[in-house]
DNA sequence: GACTTCCATGCAACCGGTTGCATGTCAAGT
DNA sequence: ACTTGACATGCAACCGGTTGCATGGAAGTC
């Protein structure tokens, strides 16, 4: 049976070396304050009885816990826990600790996470928020506020441009000498799936490219896989997928009709978060959620920093990744 | 440009409702204690005023903050994701606030957090800790301590039995006509990593089935595909590897070496996290880590309710998806 | 009508630190 | 020798709640 410890307080440090509360505190947060012996006496009753700051009452009395939060819309989706990773350490730099809150892509759920953790942070991250602006500016005026992929006007943000990436992609697909080419799309109601159908048209019709688009509904692997038919029949010979999953579905489906990748057809997806660990490796747009997380928290802690609010707009371009999906047209 | 509102203390709810501080406080935490009109007087002020309870202040005085820690090795390991989530949801239920911290696989940094989300939190989940005994024993002392995924006599645990469904991939194999198979390990300090190997060899001599193993390190795709020499060495026709991501990489490296899955060579997964969403699908070992996040959680909770610490061992069994990598010898 | 009981509310101490200001000491300046 | 200033330390208020105990008034009892 194992048994608890309970909280040795500055008072007792305090008595052990026969100083005053104050003393003791300042040992810890200002030890220049102090004549080193004075320091030295207090850190070594402070071992010898195994004291260890209070975290909450600290917080209580000079306002910072040293916490931030990140909110998120879904944890499973392999495009956040980079992101989570990266602001966790980029956190941790500065001897902060990340609170994580997940929304379940639910805006009401979000509400009360900010709530929640309002009064427990310093500072906030919202990633792809679902919120509305209006109640996002509310937010904002209660605790220093940064956004990934969401952008408002006077509250910092970090946004990640896919369009650059997948222009290089098109590219990419042009100088293979594909001159048809198919956009399997995502949800229609995604800014990232608008932003990159855009992107792709004003590529190819600059390149003199035709391309169509092939819906596959939600960005899935069994979407992607069922969209194969369609893809065929239009006669392309290269397909860029909304995303990685619903590239690899495509991938799946093009095996099963014996259209072999890439020497029979090209395939590129978005987002990055398969193509490193699936065969073969797939050609894919760079997301860079890595260092949306890491900006987005360092932006954070400069807000905490200098208790100023600037006008940030922090745009991270992304790339084309190559690898073994993509080759020259038949 | 945004201004920021500073707090609504108890002190102004309770001017503006003509009662003393502590009825303020009690109109939030004990209501029956007062008299509803009171309370409808004082809830009335402290919405016009926008009031909302300091956490932290509260923590202070009750010792209570709301708050449980939560230590994984690696988020981006795709076996964590619904592990966190499913401890989310828990706690949310219970209105707590979930703290998360990532060890990078580094049992320093993982002492560094336990250390510093001590203090701040209620209670704490490790899941695949890698620390030792003694380090985890020693924590123990100082919170209320879950663990996951780690047997340690007298803490409270939850335990995947991948032995179980590993058992069944060797049965699988065996039926399938293999007689001697390959197992690629993972981080030899982890406990999945030992229990997973005991599994394999028991039900591997039952079946008079040989077995060998590679070791791959790291959890990870390029330590699998690094891998993929030795395990051909060995003459083996089947592998079973220590989680799905280095099984993806062996997969790669198969396939690089023109050995083809699963006509030539059969393989089988652990974790079941990638299997739906590749090609070809990953036959794999279901990893059950929704459960133990959210069970894990709960027994937390229980604990710091009854503040009483019981022995639990709470065991959750897995079992084989077949899918497409795994079919007869050559 | 006096006495008890009970309930609603207030008072004040407390949680464990931080910090502005006061105090005391000692050395340098004149 | 006396002032002045710098420095080390202590005192006490404060952060924003919670909670044991005291109090006062209303209702109930005889």
């Amino acid at each position: 049976m194992i048994k608890r410890t309970k909280g040795v307080t500055i008072s007792q440090v305090a008595d052990a070396a026969g100083v005053a509360r104050s003393s003791v505190s300042r040992a810890f947060t200002r030890p220049d304050m102090l004549s080193p012996e004075t320091v030295t006496r207090i850190m070594k009753a402070a071992e010898a009885l195994g004291y260890v700051p209070n975290h909450t009452a600290r917080a209580l009395s000079t306002g910072r816990h040293g916490n931030v939060g990140l909110i998120v819309p879904d944890i499973a989706n392999p495009f956040f826990p980079p992101l989570i990773q990266a602001a966790q350490l980029e956190a941790d730099r500065s001897d902060f600790c990340i609170f994580l809150g997940n929304t379940e892509e639910n805006p009401k759920q979000e509400d009360k996470l900010v709530g929640r953790f309002a009064g427990q942070v310093e500072g906030l991250v919202l990633a792809s928020s679902r919120l509305s602006d209006e109640r996002i500016r509310a937010h904002a005026g209660q605790l220093p506020l940064v956004l990934i992929n969401r952008d408002i006007d006077g509250i910092p943000r970090v946004l990640i441009d896919s369009g650059s990436g997948v222009r290089e992609a098109v590219e990419h697909l042009a100088k293979l000498g594909h001159r048809r080419i198919v956009y399997v799309s995502g949800p229609s109601n995604s800014w990232s799936n608008k932003q990159r159908r855009t992107a792709i048209k004003a590529a190819a019709s600059r390149l003199d490219i035709v391309v169509e688009t092939v819906p596959a509904v939600l960005a899935s692997y069994n979407s992607g896989r069922n969209a194969v038919s369609a893809i065929l029949a239009t006669g392309a010979t290269a397909a860029v997928a909304f995303d990685d999953l619903t590239a690899q579905g495509v991938l799946a489906g093009l095996s099963e009709k014996r259209v072999s990748v890439p020497s029979d057809f090209s395939l590129i997806g978005c987002d990055d978060v398969l193509g490193a660990v699936t065969y073969p490796a797939l050609t894919s747009v760079s997301n860079r959620s890595t260092e949306a997380g890491r900006v987005a928290v360092s932006l954070l802690l400069d807000m905490l920093q200098s208790r100023a609010i600037r006008d940030v707009r922090y745009v991270l371009e992304t790339h084309l990744v190559v690898r073994n999906t993509t080759a020259a047209a038949r």
